[in-house]
DNA sequence: ATAATAGTTGAATAATTGTTCAAATGTTCA
DNA sequence: TGAACATTTGAACAATTATTCAACTATTAT
């Protein structure tokens, strides 16, 4: 009658044993998924990307991301409110920057995965 | 009559030159945030950290994710379109895995982001 | 105070996308 | 061949979300 289970049934059983005890607090993965969910626009990414050269104002990021005014504001706001950029007021200019050096690695990480792929 | 600009004006636009001339390839920016895409949802982000701890099949993907076989399968088939993971029949079954190492970085990434900002 | 510039905000629209259920494959075993 | 199990697929539905336009706030200069 041999085996009714999948040649590795054992080993994924296991797998899925630790998968459950390790990390996979229901609250946790909703943040991480935040941050990349962040990355995942392009008028998002084009401004982090562009803040990564320097510090800029909304119009230069709205020029630079091919976007209006408005929309890159709208997004910035998502953007400030999940810690992706911060925001610095001079005079009528508000002047946007990368919040934390975590968000560059982590789009560093992103461009690495794709240039390495495109190797291939 | 004073400056009518930003106090760094200046250094914006070389920012932005920098922005536009670097990087910012509109596919390439699609692609970019693709993969930041399919870390951006909770089930395929589930499957992802799964899958971190070993291989696994279809049934306890959907066990350790919270969702139904169907559900995971679903996401499965964009994971694999995106060669996020890979798939491997053992008779009834197919096994997944994570398709490359980038892969982990980035999710590494993203909860060394995660821990750090909770600590302050 | 008024005009001009810079940025934000709210509502409406359109598009994308995750989930569900039912039906269809593929594989093994009796 | 037929039954049982594992996975995939398609269609329908509900929810989320990016963009647009117009109106509003904030700051500076005349």
């Amino acid at each position: 009658m041999a085996n009714m289970y999948c040649e590795h049934e054992k080993q994924h059983i296991a797998a899925a044993e630790r998968a459950k005890e390790h990390i996979l607090a229901g609250s946790d993965v909703e943040k991480i998924c935040g941050i990349f969910r962040m990355l995942a626009d392009p008028t998002r990414m084009k401004v982090v990307l562009a803040l990564m050269q320097g510090e800029m104002c909304v119009y230069h990021l709205a020029e630079v991301s091919n976007s209006t005014v408005s929309g890159v504001s709208h997004q910035l706001r998502i953007l400030r409110d999940n810690k992706i950029v911060k925001a610095k007021r001079f005079g009528k200019n508000v002047e946007y920057s990368i919040a934390d050096n975590h968000v560059r690695e982590i789009v560093e990480k992103g461009i690495e995965h794709l240039t390495c792929s495109l190797e291939e």
